[in-house]
RNA sequence: CGGGGUGUAGCAUAAUGGUAGUGUUCGUGGUUUGGGACCACGAGGCCCGGGUUCGAUUCCCGGCACCCCGACCA
């Protein structure tokens, strides 16, 4: 894509009302752009982050047998209340609107209930069973009180999925398939490292439930971690019985501060019972379904990638989540031949397949090379007359600063296939 | 929801009871060209409603918006 034509701009100055580092950096680069609190935009390059976070959950989800499908923001209010969850008392965070017809309809903050209502229509018999579907849906929350950028909004995409299934035995096995499977989502967008799969408040069901926090100064919670076990704790359930029963003392725990980036519950048979979600068994009997809920923020996901990885100069993408493998820039001032030069270069890497941020502007130095860093693609492509002259394109890691001079087929080598790998 | 704060140009900010200055951005021209270069000219603004006042961007009241701390976050 040709930076020319891309409507957005960076800028300079930090927007007055942002305290969170994720915000200001993706407004400076023209990443989102903000519609009121808690709110944003996601612009061209945000987008195409979110696409790449989306990409690879789905992946991942597919992989363990789960069902894409999208559904409705609209929700109605019979479906809640058959739960006790309509009123503002149950749940805080309702946004609700009055149908001109007449009634009352929710806009979705969660999906349990509306799905697990419709899967009455699907699931009759034990040999409808197991079903897992997943969506990528925006979320509105009436949160008291947006903050922290894009890690808590009003309106916010998830990746949530829901399991269904006939006994105990087969329920356990998808939700470890689960645990298992976001690991590998955590650990391909680049925070696998600083992500703990940890035990938090179970909620009406079961003792614990499990949620992946990162390691992050812009989170909001406080988990105890013990790294070699591979133990994480969230504060809200510390106590002495949970120590003993996870086998781990308070000395050998260090506190950290973390973003919760996924969630999953295990609602047991009680969900389906409030619901009436049953099937037959094989003696012909309606027994309830198993369930389960497992959720990834996935723009709250972008925020803390942000965070984690930003620098001084600006974000710093991970390779599997950039906006684009590399940014090419070109730097021939009214030197017609250079620009032509650096055209052609645009055209291979096309060619190649491989997708580039072109920088044809006709703009100094000085402010390209900051907009580059600002902007956070993992490469940047340097074309000048001194690249021409040298025969070789200048290649620098915008993480590490490292430098390398290829020449154009190397060039090509290095990034065709880069994102499979 | 409790407490506190702020609303001035696209963005960031200053001053002011007598209609507002700077930086940046944007437009035009010129000199430049590997880290936001320089010069000239130009464009662009006081959140909304009410009150006090000869006169309000400024003071007062209300609203709205935004921000911070806390609470909340199945």
């Amino acid at each position: 894509m040709k930076q020319s034509r891309l409507f957005t701009k960076t800028r300079k100055e930090v927007p007055a009302d942002e305290v969170a580092r994720n915000a200001q950096l993706l407004i400076r680069a023209g990443y989102v752009a903000k519609e009121m609190a808690g709110v944003y935009a996601y612009l061209p390059l945000g987008l195409r982050v979110l696409e790449r976070i989306k990409s690879i959950v789905r992946e991942e989800m597919d992989a363990i047998g789960g069902q894409e499908l999208i559904m409705t923001a609209l929700q109605r209010k019979e479906v809640w209340e058959r739960t006790n969850r309509w009123s503002d008392e149950a749940v805080d965070v309702w946004f609700k609107s009055e149908l001109k017809a007449g009634g009352e309809v929710g806009f979705g903050w969660s999906h349990e209930e509306p799905i697990g209502e419709m899967m009455k229509s699907y699931i009759a018999s034990y040999k409808d069973l197991p079903v897992y579907v997943y969506q990528f849906q925006t979320k509105l929350r009436n949160e008291l009180r947006a903050k922290s950028g894009i890690m808590r909004g009003r309106e916010f995409v998830m990746k949530d999925m829901y399991s269904f299934s006939v006994g105990e035995e087969d329920h356990t096995a998808f939700y470890d398939a689960t645990i298992e499977a976001y690991k590998r989502v955590f650990e391909r967008v680049g925070i696998g490292a600083d992500t703990f799969v940890t035990f938090a408040s179970g909620g009406a069901f079961t003792q614990f439930s499990h949620e992946f926090q990162t390691i992050t100064d812009a989170g909001e919670d406080v988990i105890y971690i013990q790294r070699e076990k591979g133990i994480a704790i969230n504060a809200e359930v510390l106590n002495d019985d949970t120590l003993r029963e996870l086998g781990v003392t308070r000395e050998e725990l260090t506190e950290v501060k973390t973003a919760e980036v996924g969630n999953i519950f295990n609602f047991g048979r009680q969900k389906a019972e409030d619901i009436g979600l049953v099937y037959k068994n094989e003696a012909g009997e309606s027994v309830p379904v198993w369930m389960g809920s497992y959720g990834i923020g996935v723009t709250r996901l972008m925020g803390v990638i942000v965070e984690k990885f930003a620098d001084e100069k600006g974000m710093v993408w991970p390779e599997a989540v950039a906006p684009f493998p590399v940014h090419l820039i070109e730097l021939s001032g009214q030197d017609a031949e250079i620009k032509e030069y650096a055209d052609e270069l645009y055209s291979g890497f096309k060619d190649h397949g491989v997708e580039v941020l072109y920088d044809d502007r006709d703009a100094r130095a000085g402010e390209k090379f900051n907009d580059s860093d600002l902007m956070g693609i993992p490469y940047r492509v340097v074309v000048s007359r001194k690249t021409k002259e040298e025969g070789k394109y200048e290649v620098v890691n915008r993480r590490t600063g490292e430098v390398e001079h290829l020449d154009e087929e190397s060039l090509y080598e290095k990034f065709v296939n880069a994102r499979a790998a």
